[in-house]
DNA sequence: TTTTCTGCAAATGCTTTGCATGGGA
DNA sequence: TCCCATGCAAAGCATTTGCAGAAAA
């Protein structure tokens, strides 16, 4: 979906939900509805701060608790803390991570459909979502290591 | 595998890497050893305390750390630093895990070779790894939720 | 005897919260 | 004008680290 038509649509959602439409709010909509940086909070801060020096870490959180907790944002949580966001397809949907440059990437492939149809008649489990990451080397990263050996 | 034959292996594997078997090592493995449960640090370190007392948390994640760096125990982190391990099969594989008594049980289902194939072929990234979890409610949960409507 | 390990307590680092001020509606 | 939102600073909290004594080899 399209940066612009995305990032109006969760402006929409908020405004609906009876949130203020701030300045900052509206920089780390704008951030969150690009999906392919994947952006991390710091990453969200770093760049609404280009924009708007004194805005605080404590805004960041926030917001993208506000965006969650409405559905319009992807969390893509890691035990290290290094969490990363993605507004533009905030539905489970699987992801390439770099181990090296940490980059994350979507995939172009089939849903689990299948395999969800098939655990929940074996096993009776209801699903409710799923999460699917593929851990390795980015074509950018094998180059550069080639480089160096 | 079975849980006694997985803790000598383990122990055999800390002994060859120069680390010195002491009871509360013993104990630790013993609890990763058992798949079936998914231990949280917190769990494992009820369990031990059961049989010493005054062992101390720091002993817990020290232990794990190593056990983990040997590739002996896979850790399945999660944001909320609610992190499980399994010491029995310490390679990725589906879990399924119930987001209502957080119970994770791994089922029987084929790998994703063929995605992964399919995946490293079309992008050129190098897969290493990869973590498919698949969030519901257990069959457990389910009932109990009916029994209060 | 030497070296590692443990338990305690303090430090760390990210995230959350309280509060007074500022800014939307 | 009325609240909600922001920025700052402090509080929280799970995890990690430093250190001295205890235990393994």
């Amino acid at each position: 979906m399209d940066v612009n038509a995305r990032t109006d649509q969760m402006m929409a959602r908020l405004r609906e939900e009876g949130y203020k439409i701030t300045p900052q709010r509206i920089a780390i909509v704008k951030v969150l509805a690009e999906s392919k940086g994947h952006p991390s909070v710091e990453r969200i801060y770093e760049t609404v701060q280009g924009v708007f020096p004194t805005v605080s870490m404590a805004t960041i959180y926030r917001n993208v608790m506000i965006i969650k907790a409405l559905g319009e944002v992807l969390e893509l949580g890691f035990a290290d803390g290094s969490n990363r966001y993605d507004g533009n397809k905030p539905y489970p949907h699987p992801h390439m991570i770099c181990i090296n440059c940490k980059r994350v990437t979507d995939p172009e492939v089939g849903s689990l459909e299948d395999m969800t149809q098939t655990l929940s008649a074996e096993t009776g489990f209801q699903i409710i979502s799923h999460r699917l990451d593929f851990f390795g080397i980015c074509r950018s990263c094998q180059r550069k290591k080639a480089n160096f050996q």
